[in-house]
DNA sequence: TTGTACGCGTTATCAG
DNA sequence: CTGATAACGCGTACAA
């Protein structure tokens, strides 16, 4: 490995002015350039960055914390988040949690040892708990949670998101306006206070229209296809099968659309379903699905405007950032059919 | 920012004690375990990884590069590279290119800046010409390229990945197998060699069985859904319409299904539709599709052990390691129509 | 314009 | 078992 010195040594000049050559070019004269430039380019030289982040206690790095690679989600956010990284000279790395299954020292790890500038949380909840943060709030790198609900404890962190709840009372109301009464509802996981809120949503709706919602009617699906699809049998063979099912989100949607046409019922004349956040497959589907859009390229902008402003040292405060969402009404849903 | 100096302060002891406390407990007495245990819990200190991996030249980290989060397909191989970095204590960063983005100047620093200890290309080419790499091909850190063909240019870097040519001929052989001859397509783009292998093998298979491919019959589908949906109604107003359509991936097929659904024809009555990868969603679609899978999981777990091997120094060649693919047959194909 | 010398936080070596 | 101290590679006051 050359360093510096190596350069420094070959070009016969000190690291000083090396190192000038590469962060401040115009310090230097013309002709140690051109020496130092020679030496660079015989050795190969390029700088240590962790070295020199180390030593400028600043990396230019923002961390993405996601459940998974693989949900077409977060291809709008990203798409926002790179944007406005590019811009502003960030890179941006990404972490994995497949699911959240990070442990607590992980995270701990990876917010306190400095390794990036910022942090964003996409969708997936931090176990780290305000006691663990309290001893230097002041001193750790900005956090920001981005997409994802935040539980009344971490409401410390500043937020950019959609509001979940009322997005689902929209969908469940526009349901029950196409005369549905039964109504199944399934939900991701209980640790995810996104599908919770979007849960909260339903139940509103269903509550303030005076409709009951039946046992066996609100189902998990883990977040996934095939969570889904078991939920969606479920409800299928429920003595009072519901004429709609509000999926928390769209990938759980794509297999109770399936399931529906296994069982060759008709979508949406023997049964609507509605989705949530219109991936890119939401308008193919067969049928196109109804689903509520959020704006995921703004929220990836959003979120790093916030995050960028609070790593400059400007305060952004706690509050969470409402971004409107939007039902976009498809071909899978429809009156409820007579009984 | 609290260091290791503070704690060692606190605790009355050494600084180097602190660093045994952290890295060795075991070499320290009991006693004074407790000492920097409690001076520890005090300041809520926590090393900095970034002095820390200065220091050790290391930093049990291994970056992926892919070209999108959001690509279904990418879950599984992400899985298994997970499942070999936790038993072996690496952590994983993802570095998204945003389809190729990456300007040849990040990739080199993040190959030469040792950030990471290894890097997997994941279905990404590295802009990176030999002649750059060759100064110090030595002391680079190892890079392997996964699922992603290998130009012979870059034909000195190992890869893990199945034989994409002839699991193209299979696919396309099983469709002439069907009765077709009339097969048309749908290529990703022509800076994947990836997809141009598929397409190489799509044109093998129909060169053996001496099937002409007409003008028109091969066109691009840029590896999105709106790319292939254009190209679909291409092959959809060709005058000599395909009976077959062959996508060089599932994500690709998927708007390829939608597409042809629009137009009033039968999957698989009228045309035949295969795809590549066997992406969650295949067997969901309706029809379900025909596709060529992909063992990724197993492929993320070949290429980390591999990697791991080059990080410690074993040397591993440059061959691809090439794993088997299977033809899944579904619904989305089926005997060519009669003329 | 250039060079000297110090410090960033950590780990590793070696002496005690 | 513990402490003093020398690196690691870089950036930057300060001096020349």
């Amino acid at each position: 490995m050359v360093s510096i010195k190596e350069v420094a040594r070959i070009a016969n000049v000190s690291i000083a002015t090396v190192s000038r050559y590469i962060n401040n070019p115009e310090q230097v004269r013309e002709a140690t350039r051109n020496k130092v430039q020679i030496a660079i380019a015989e050795t190969g030289y390029a700088p240590n960055t962790l070295a020199r982040n180390f030593r400028r206690g600043k990396s230019g790095i923002i961390f993405v914390v996601l459940p998974s690679v693989g949900d077409p989600f977060f291809e709008g956010v990203m798409r926002g988040i790179h944007q406005v990284a590019e811009e502003q000279h960030y890179s941006i790395f990404i972490r994995e949690t497949q699911f959240n299954t990070l442990t607590a020292d992980e995270y701990s790890n990876m917010i306190f040892s400095k390794q990036a500038d910022g942090i964003i949380l996409l969708a997936s909840v931090c176990p780290i708990t305000p006691t663990n943060l309290s001893n230097d709030n002041k001193n750790r790198q900005p956090i920001i949670i981005s997409c994802e609900s935040v539980t009344p404890e971490l409401s410390h962190f500043p937020s950019v998101r959609i509001d979940n709840i009322s997005a689902a009372m929209e969908a469940t109301s526009y349901l029950i306006n196409q005369n549905h009464s039964d109504i199944g509802f399934i939900y991701g996981t209980h640790t995810s206070t996104l599908t919770q809120d979007r849960e909260r949503g339903y139940q509103r709706a269903m509550h303030s229209a005076k409709l009951p919602i039946a046992e066996g009617w609100v189902v998990e699906g883990g977040l996934t296809l095939d969570g889904a699809r078991k939920a969606t049998r479920k409800l299928l063979n429920h003595h009072q099968r519901p004429t709609a099912i509000f999926c928390a989100n769209d990938e759980m949607a794509m297999g109770c659309l399936h399931e529906i046409k296994s069982a060759k019922l008709s979508i949406p004349e023997d049964i609507s379903v509605i989705g949530f956040d219109d991936i890119r497959y939401a308008e193919i589907l067969d049928p196109p699905l109804t689903t509520i859009a959020q704006p995921s390229e703004e929220i990836g902008e959003r979120t790093m405007h916030r995050l960028i402003k609070a790593i400059e040292g400007r305060d952004i405060g706690a509050e969470a950032e409402i971004v409107p969402h939007k039902l976009v009404v498809r071909r899978s849903t429809g009156p409820a059919p007579k009984k």
